[in-house]
DNA sequence: GGGCTGCTTGACGCGAACGTAAGCGGGACG
DNA sequence: CGTCCCGCTTACGTTCGCGTCAAGCAGCCC
């Protein structure tokens, strides 16, 4: 049964609101392995997934080839212990970052929320330069 | 009462971890605005706390002229009514990003967890190849 | 004065993550 | 049949965030 749900290149630059050369150059970097047909490449929805994480990853300040690494921790892959515990060491790094980023995002957001209460404090009391010049 | 606590290049790459090269790379694109004693830079209090908002700002992903916008939001630098409100502009979005990215950054923590809970019980359950080759 | 150390200003280099342009192949359409 | 329009590959260009010399000055010690 494969996945009759393939989408060409153009298709997956309009959903996802990336460029040709991104997904190639991800495929590069061995990201995602689109098949193909002929010479065309054609995605299905493993490469989709995978690109939803890539893109989410790089929201978050990770570099493609930590993704790389990550992303062996959500397919079947590998089947030998070593290469699974491999695959968990970096994964649990990985969470641990994000927890630490979780955290220190937090914080943050509550400065910065301050920070603008404050600004539009001073705003309100400011003089109107638009008047007394 | 000028900041007596200023402290050399030197001692900033010490207790920041940076180089030289960063702090004035920083200084070049107006992010941090040390002193000058004759020809040596000093920092004071104000430089390292822009240091270290710059230094958590690109945990997060954002690039540095995004921090340069915002820095400007924990200063009471401009004092007529268009430059606050423009600074609370840039501030109220970087807040967004970052509430959006506080939430997503939940999700994925989640995600994540649950496939290595996933890959733990991959591991509890895989044929041991270092004895059975 | 000689040498060392620390800081200075260029200027060039580099890896990551793409952008962009050139040129080829293959359907589709009038 | 010509000519679009895609998509493909190859290859060079670009921006960001620094790294890495290179050369010069300033102070200090002997």
């Amino acid at each position: 049964m494969p996945n009759d749900d393939l989408m060409t290149i153009r298709e997956m630059c309009d959903a996802f609101d990336v460029t040709p050369r991104t997904l190639r150059f991800y495929e590069a970097r061995e990201l995602i392995f689109p098949e193909r047909r002929g010479q065309h490449r054609l995605y299905d929805r493993r490469d989709r997934a995978r690109l939803i994480l890539i893109l989410r990853g790089k929201r978050f300040g990770f570099s493609l080839e930590q993704m790389r690494q990550l992303l062996e921790i959500y397919e079947p892959g590998g089947c030998n212990r070593t290469q699974i515990a491999a695959t968990l060491s970096v994964g649990r790094e990985r969470l641990a970052d994000m927890e630490r980023q979780y955290a220190e995002l937090r914080e943050a957001i509550d400065e910065l929320k301050q920070h603008i209460a404050d600004a539009e404090q001073r705003l309100a009391t400011a003089q109107d330069d638009t008047k007394t010049g």
